[in-house]
DNA sequence: GTAAAACATATGCAAAGTAATACGTCAACG
DNA sequence: CGTTGACGTATTACTTTGCATATGTTTTAC
């Protein structure tokens, strides 16, 4: 309850990407407990509610999902594996390009997602109410703002180390709606 | 370089806990890459950012450690094992009170980060350029808010969920500095 | 004082993650 | 067409993390 003063001094109470790491732990943490309690690891979670929220129910590429995910590739790879045993998923495989799969979700992994996106929403009600509605959306914006600008961006530094390449890692296509 | 349009529709993309933490992805992973090639872990960068921010050359627990730096007491006790062998840190033994373990950084571990932290603030330098001075403080002044409301925070949710135990995780005693 | 509860860190084991690379597929060019 | 290089996903070998719980320590209540 009471907080003791900051330990620290400088820099990492100072440092946007430690400011933004913390506050999407605290915001997550407390709501990833729950998806636990449901049986879903939170990568799960992040996978199912992406699924669920493609228009329509269409399907995602496996790379595309680890992006909006957050995971490596081979991590989802390996995820979706477990999830399509559950029943939550089915792969897809893509016929104008067969390097690709497509994920797509059941009728029970949407069930299972359901509830959870209900009390994610509730969540974020409640997290979001101190602050009022025109700063939240502010926030909101300025972060969409950051995401816009800095996805499929890894040029950002030139050569602020002393090491060689910089190839950008992932190519963005769109998602491939399966027939 | 050119975005394909959204591929999800409601949820996802206006959920703030998503936002937030596509944002802290975006900003930190290439900066990430960056400590990799130093041979570092992305949390034994935090630890050493963490611990050479201290005021002075004061030491931190390791319950403190791990909730600044975004791991599990468990996982932290085991990263500090290793960190210690690479000689980036040392573990004192607090005096007055048995139960606790300092946690110090070496001159080596000192050294080791300088480099990285300059690079950080640099990298955040021209992370934020596009946004402007005023802005970015908004932002940062936004989370900070964030931070010091949720820190220690477990209770948000009441009953959102059918579940029972809702018990504080995290103690919150201030570091003890080591004589 | 002593038993019981609360704490802080450590540890054993299972689960999840990562890096590197292999494999199949597509696309461009001769 | 056939080769070459880029690409998307899967696989392998290995490392780290997380859960549950043990261990040792302090605090609280009697």
């Amino acid at each position: 309850m009471t907080r003791s003063k900051p330990t620290t001094i400088g820099f990492v109470d100072d440092y946007l990407a430690a400011l933004l790491a913390q506050a999407s732990h605290l915001i997550s943490s407390e709501f990833h407990r729950i998806v636990r309690r449901h049986d879903l690891s939170v990568s799960e979670w992040r996978v199912l509610a992406t699924l669920a929220s493609l228009v329509d129910g269409q399907s995602s590429s496996v790379g595309r999902l680890a992006e909006i995910t957050l995971s490596k590739q081979s991590t989802l790879t390996r995820l979706l594996d477990r999830m399509q045993l559950k029943g939550h998923v089915r792969r897809v495989s893509n016929k104008t390009d067969r390097r690709i799969t497509t994920v797509r979700i059941t009728a029970t992994g949407r069930r299972v997602v359901a509830g959870l996106v209900v009390a994610a929403t509730e969540h974020e009600r409640r997290v979001l109410e101190p602050f009022g509605h025109s700063s939240a959306e502010e926030l909101k914006r300025t972060l969409r703002q950051i995401i816009e600008l800095y996805r499929g961006e890894n040029s950002l530094l030139p050569a602020l180390d002393s090491s060689a390449a910089n190839k950008a890692k992932f190519g963005f296509d769109g998602v491939a709606s399966s027939p």
